[in-house]
DNA sequence: GTGAAAGCGCTAACAA
DNA sequence: TTGTTAGCGCTTTCAC
């Protein structure tokens, strides 16, 4: 096809090697013969071939990353930080989406997936199975994952455990008992550790605090906003009309976007918490609009927060665990390459996540 | 390093040439021989390496996917929907993310970037350079376009002009003579065509019904959430305490989410407008929020719409004009796949895109 | 239906 | 500092 290495070698009279080594700057060569050789690279439209290189030297320069799907929030702030480390060191990145569950994850990760086209792998949250694993394995790819740990690979990510705790502490500092739980599992993301994690993170610490945790008080909200506003209907289904003519007036603001109907929908019986932890920002932003559908003013009705650190909650005020997916992506880049570049594969530490109060969190008016 | 095509041919007495095909499952290969060629493959953990492939064939199996930023909703969206049509077609992905503004766009065009590893290209909504331009076309490449129309190339996107049309017919028809526009540069996402063809859709259509378009009343929300709210407060500051009053009750739901001040921001002299258009979701979405910060009820006090058909707007009742992202990638995917396969590239239709009504919108009250 | 041999475009010893 | 010589692991004529 087009021009190769070896043209320019005839056009410059110099011999393959030379060419190659110029083309890659190696000090071994004269800074003239540098420069000549560019230059003529440049006037033949030299594209180089990752594929002879890649061949040649067993090295890529590429790292797939594998996520379950990819429209969801944390994965793309996640991809953007690994995208960034990556692209500073040269390497290209080769993105594998699963596709979620109706994605045929099986073939997915069929070896031949990878066809050592990477180098190394980050792994978004996911939880492998044996045969999984097994097949990754194979490739004897550096990998490490981010998100929840798994068992036998590096990972990077917050204690979520942790995360929980400091979320809960913050609605107890503030006077709040009856704390009402929204987490559920992500079957899109099908991970499966990071919620368990959170949730086992919220009980721990109310048991901690003495607080009791209600089975009602525990809802679904499928790690989505849709899911978030559902739990928070059920949620506040039960007292509804008591706090919307209390409070009303006194926010100031009125929103009519979507209201009607919302008090129908069905609810744990019993009474209405007076704050709500989600597990996800997008949940909680869901549970504040069925809040606010529901007539109950927040924080004064109830206080609602996330996790994650979301920028529509930053815009909105509302209180979060903030993390920053970002830097995590990048360390696990930066781990990955390093074990590329042959490092020994030290354990990475947790990363940091912390509170950041916001508009609706506050006192219990009751 | 790891097993090779050559090992299965001395494990099973067979030549290179034969593991090749059988692996391959080509039909001149007895049918027991690939039988038999798959199983020992199995055994030895056999992976195969597309960069020899590769350079043997001159095709990677894998296109490349340039996107701006990636954490926009509709990057996001396309990049996925290219996703699922390559991985049909056993193609990789690729990316490659110029980062925004900041990101070191030139650097990233080097065409050595692209050292063909990629057998074809999409470009998610970029204008490029005539240097950018011809750095790619020296890849021979075929390329394609999603978004905004550019000079040379082939894209699939929605007809902007005739979006902008569908919008203010919608807000006219229901009375509204008084139409702001929300639009603005989306600098992270450095796209330029389509921001100034739905605001020219936005004029024209405008004009079409005699009705003026102020200047005041043409604000930049960024193409981002916390860029429309900023735009619905300057929009909202001129009228605010008049609309408040009248319809707070009303509206039946109280919302005092980081509502504090919004009502001091600078804004246009003059009349407030009784709807407001925006040139996407994520700014609608903002705007919404200003307004109800602005105690002004949606859509009794003004109505708001979009384009795009976002899942939040779905969730909060946002009026739309709704596009599929998607299918665009999908489409555009299926088109540089047919061009590497030799298919003539033929010129692509303009995607489908529809009005959504829901709860944002409604006849004015003045 | 299978084998032999010649590369694909580059890098990497080893010489010079 | 530069040139020579082998491959890297696969595909692909062209024979058999």
């Amino acid at each position: 096809m087009s021009t190769g290495i070896q043209e320019i070698a005839t056009v410059t009279g110099l011999s393959k090697s030379t060419v190659s080594r110029a083309l890659r700057g190696m000090s071994s060569v004269a800074d003239t013969t540098i420069d000549q050789v560019r230059r003529v690279a440049d006037e033949l439209g030299y594209v180089p071939s990752s594929a002879a290189a890649g061949l040649a030297t067993g090295r890529q320069r590429a790292v797939g990353v594998v996520v379950p799907v990819i429209d969801r929030w944390f994965y793309v702030k996640a991809l953007g930080g690994v995208d960034a480390e990556l692209r500073r060191a040269g390497y290209d990145l080769v993105l594998y989406n699963l596709g979620g569950p109706g994605g045929d994850r099986d073939r997915s990760f069929r070896r031949s997936m990878l066809r050592h086209r990477v180098d190394g792998l980050v792994l978004l949250s996911l939880v492998l199975d044996e045969t999984e694993r097994a097949e990754l394995e194979l490739t004897r790819h550096p990998m490490i994952v981010i998100g929840g740990p798994a068992p036998g690979l590096r990972n990077v990510g917050v204690d979520d455990v942790a995360v929980a705790r400091v979320a809960v502490d913050h609605l107890v500092g503030l006077g709040h008992r009856e704390i009402a739980y929204v987490g559920g599992q992500d079957e899109a993301g099908m991970n499966v550790a990071v919620p368990w994690l959170r949730r086992d993170g919220f009980t721990l610490a109310m048991h901690a605090h003495g607080l009791p945790v209600r089975s009602t008080w525990i809802a679904d909200g499928r790690f989505s906003f849709a899911g978030g506003v559902d739990a928070g209907r059920a949620l506040f289904a039960a007292g509804a009309a008591a706090g919307a003519a209390g409070t009303a007036g006194a926010a100031g603001a009125a929103g009519a976007v979507g209201a009607a109907g919302a008090a129908g929908a069905a609810g744990a019986a019993g009474v209405r918490p007076t704050a709500v932890f989600c597990a996800s920002d997008e949940m909680a932003l869901g549970v504040v609009v069925a809040a606010r559908q529901a007539g109950l003013a927040v924080p004064e009705d109830v206080s609602v927060m996330g996790i994650d650190g979301h920028e529509y909650g930053e815009v909105v005020g509302l209180t979060t665990v903030a993390q920053d997916p970002v830097a995590q992506g990048r360390a696990a880049a930066r781990a990955v390459l390093a074990e590329v570049d042959g490092a020994e594969a030290t354990p990475l530490a947790a990363s940091p996540a912390h509170l950041v109060v916001r508009a609706t969190t506050g006192p219990p008016s009751r």
